[in-house]
RNA sequence: GGCUAGGUGGCAGAGUGGUUAUGCAGCGGACUGCAAAUCCGCGUACGCCGGUUCAAUUCCGACCCUAGCCUCCA
């Protein structure tokens, strides 16, 4: 398998360290409202990767964190007058149940930060112990200048950091690069008892805690969101190694690309924050999981209207053909084909594995014989458990309420197509169409097999 | 300004030093009472300019353009 590694940026063969125990963290959501489409993609993205990890090696253990330390979450506590526990298990809770509707298998672990306390002081203990990380009007702070590797992975220098930096740098840091460890909380803020004071640890630290006591000090493959990589993974690599007497931290980094709506960056300014809550009530998940695959995972996608109506199209195509083949068992032991696999272990290349799929559809739309349709029907399944895709029924899927008003209940259409059925008995061939004009212009499709009629929303 | 990733047919989106991506839409045909679904076929796409090469969309260089990051945003 190869993968895109940041570090190098080059693609590189991965080769795990213990190949009975795979390691991956992902930096997972802060939970302070409702998920965006943004948060979706990193989800959907490495649980596809930990599913084709598994394959081959099936002792991965995937770790995906929850963030329920951070001031935006103070201040949606303190808004609505609430312990900052009431929002964060509210937000967690969502997270999980939407990530769920897209397909997105819980991950091993889901540790949150406030279960980790003890680890992200100690941790803090042993960069001050070592003089990476200093004490300052009680907060403490990691020095960059302390680990010569510092800006490795987002490819800058500290001189330029010096001459980038753009904000006022707090007067007690011995260098404008350095960044917070721990930092004291007043009376009214979350806070816990550390060696320096009440106080909450800075953004950086939980992950390299959590991912120590979880994973062990070097993990194989560590993965987020493009914007991560600096700062905040750069500095998970300092405060990592620098805490483990200069061991790797992670061997493999991925970051997948940004996801901007019609052409703009979601911003709340904008207006266009799509949040997967809402889309999800008009947008079946598997959709926005396609959506999602549809680009390669390091390149932005766009999301627009067309590329959803575009989705539901490809899924109507891919669980057709499964119809067709409804009353067939798939052959046993069969899995997906080699070139499907291929595809997804170079760097998950998700839409050259989805035109293999599509190639499979083709192929089941022509099979005539049954060991054909049985093997076909095992790739395609097998391909898409792979993917997170083509998991239910396709009646399910085709009998998928459309999720706007005006469309005819279930009942409502069968008495119609009975009525249309005699109709066809007697060759009342202007009845028969009328009938399926009157379904088509209120959404919904009536075609006629060789099985009889059968129907979708359109 | 620095760093990074890109510019592919009507749209989305892979890939490759010389032969088909794939999907959607479109066009023609088959099938159908008519449709739909499905199948078959079609449309000579690779930002611009040079260079390397027998051959470049694919390698190299310049240029133009786009997006992201540059201290707490996936």
């Amino acid at each position: 398998m190869q993968l895109h590694n940041t570090l190098s940026g080059t693609k590189e063969d991965f080769v795990p360290l213990d190949p009975n125990r795979v390691t991956m963290y992902v930096c997972g959501p802060t939970v302070y409202s409702y998920a965006h489409i943004g948060n979706a993609r990193p989800a959907v993205v490495f649980d596809v990767l930990a599913r084709v990890l598994r394959r081959r090696y099936p002792g991965v253990v995937y770790v995906r964190n929850i963030t329920d330390i951070d001031d935006k979450i103070n201040a949606a506590a303190a808004k609505e007058g609430v312990d900052i526990r009431v929002i964060t298990d509210r937000y967690a809770a969502i997270y999980f149940e939407d990530m769920a509707a897209l397909g997105v298998l819980p991950p091993d672990h889901a540790p949150r930060v406030t279960e980790h306390l003890p680890e992200t002081i100690a941790m803090i203990e042993r960069l001050v112990a070592s003089g990476h990380a200093y004490e300052a009007k009680g907060h403490v702070l990691f020095h960059t200048l302390s680990y010569g590797d510092y800006g490795k992975l987002s490819g800058r220098d500290e001189q330029a950091l010096m001459a980038g930096a753009r904000v006022e740098v707090a007067p007690y840091k011995k260098h404008a690069g350095d960044f917070v460890l721990w930092k004291p909380s007043t009376d009214e803020q979350p806070g816990w008892d550390s060696p320096w004071g009440r106080g909450r640890p800075g953004w950086h630290i939980e992950c390299s805690a959590m991912a120590e006591a979880l994973l062990g000090e070097t993990i194989d493959i560590h993965g987020g969101g493009h914007d991560l990589i600096f700062p905040h993974h750069e500095n998970e690599i300092a405060q990592s190694t620098c805490a483990h007497g200069g061991k790797v931290f992670a061997r493999y980094w991925l970051h997948n690309g940004f996801l901007n709506v019609d052409s703009q960056k979601m911003s709340k300014s904008i207006g266009n924050v799509l949040l997967v809550h809402e889309l999800l009530k008009r947008v079946p998940g598997e959709v926005i999981r396609l959506v999602l695959l549809t680009g390669h995972y390091r390149q932005p996608i766009d999301w627009t209207e067309e590329v959803v109506s575009e989705a539901r199209k490809k899924l109507d195509r891919l669980y057709g053909a499964l119809r067709e083949l409804a009353d067939v068992t798939p052959a046993p032991g069969v899995t997906a084909t080699d070139a499907f696999v291929a595809a997804l272990e170079d760097d998950l290349n998700t839409p050259m594995a989805l035109a293999e799929l599509f190639e499979l559809a083709r192929a089941a739309n022509k099979a005539t014989a049954a060991d054909d349709k049985a093997r076909i029907k095992a790739q395609m399944l097998d391909a898409g458990e792979l993917l997170g895709l083509l998991q239910q029924a396709p009646s399910a899927w085709f009998a998928q309420a459309p999720g706007s008003d005006g469309a005819p209940s279930t009942e409502e259409i069968e008495a119609l197509l009975a009525q249309r059925t005699d109709a066809r008995r007697n060759k009342q061939w202007a009845e028969s169409d009328r009938i399926r004009d009157e379904l088509k212009a209120r959404g919904v499709l009536v075609e006629d097999s060789k099985d009889g009629q059968r129907w979708r929303y359109a």
